[in-house]
DNA sequence: AAAACCAGCAACCGCTGTCGT
DNA sequence: TACGACAGCGGTTGCTGGTTT
């Protein structure tokens, strides 16, 4: 970190915080072959390090954020490409539903993240994307609110009634009702997983607003969350019967979007062999860390 | 054939948390 | 303890390609 931090010329003026790139030479928008080709061709020869650092020397005008980004959503080479399977979906609607909406400030707020945590290869911005664009309107269609994940028709009767603490008990039947329509969720795992209720909307305001409470309900899910993931199974393992989906052994495996890329060869990136990157270059990745 | 509309996705923006000084 | 740098996250935007009128 320091062998590269030392690269960038800070000064006393320098203080305070500054801007994440100077915008006016940065460029923005979508990213050429070649702009992959240098970001691809530093990181697998220095590593991630500082990525303010990272446009500089890779000889970049790009904002080290921007770099990050399309590392991370495009060029990791682990990622996997293509639509979500069957079985991803509804990994992602079961976390979204116990999950999604966790806000402390009742701001919406999914933990994309920790979702796409447990979907290997796939990033945060593209489950996102996914659930925006496909997820949410398939979850309509069968007549589920995408938020809640309460059935529509129930949801309209209980605000009709206009009690808040009314929909707090309305959960537990409603994941029978989601099972008895789609058999898409596993709604005897979800009312055990969720005693709590996962919603802060479900719960009434007097709970929401009790700051301890809150605290105690999140740390119970917490937990919870942790023998949940332990419980739910590597996408992967289950995909065997979908040739679109076979599990991907190795990074070589995964990288078959970039042997495929129409965009730029394997040559251009000045390597022959993923193979042999793959283990050198996650080492030195580990070990560039260490050292920074 | 052209314009309007729509859906999907890549990328950006702003905020937050963490770490180092 | 305060402050700045940085990485990461989630929501939003805007471009692009496809479809409909």
């Amino acid at each position: 970190m320091l062998g590269v931090r030392h690269l960038l010329t800070y000064s006393v003026d320098d203080m305070g915080r500054q801007p994440c790139c100077d915008k006016l030479e940065v460029k923005k928008g979508p990213w050429t072959a070649d702009e992959d080709k240098k970001l691809i061709n530093f990181l697998l020869t220095n590593g991630q390090c500082c990525w303010r650092a990272v446009p500089k020397l890779a000889g970049l005008r790009r904002c080290g954020k921007s770099c990050r980004l399309r590392w991370t959503n495009y060029l990791r080479p682990d990622l996997k490409r293509g639509l979500l399977t069957e079985t991803e979906e509804q990994i992602v609607i079961d976390l979204h539903s116990r999950l999604g909406n966790r806000s402390t400030h009742g701001l919406l707020c999914v933990r994309w993240s920790m979702i796409a945590a447990k979907l290997p290869g796939r990033t945060d911005n593209e489950i996102k994307n996914h659930w925006n664009t496909h997820i949410k309107k398939k979850l309509l269609k069968m007549g589920i609110d995408p938020i809640t994940h309460e059935p529509l028709n129930k949801q309209a009767a209980s605000q009709e009634n206009s009690s808040p603490a009314s929909q707090h008990f309305t959960q537990s039947d409603n994941n029978h009702q989601v099972e008895e329509t789609d058999g898409v969720l596993n709604s005897e795992e979800n009312s055990v997983s969720s005693p709590t209720g996962d919603n802060e909307s479900l719960l009434p305001d007097s709970i929401c607003s009790d700051d301890s409470l809150m605290n105690s309900l999140w740390l119970d899910q917490t937990s919870l969350m942790d023998a949940l993931w332990a419980s739910i199974p590597e996408p992967d393992a289950e995909n065997n019967n979908n040739e679109n989906d076979m599990p991907l052994s190795s990074w070589e495996d995964n990288s078959a979007w970039l042997l495929d890329s129409k965009d730029f060869g394997v040559h251009d990136f000045g390597f022959n062999c993923f193979s042999e990157i793959e283990s050198s270059t996650l080492q030195t990745l580990g070990m560039e860390e260490k050292g920074q």
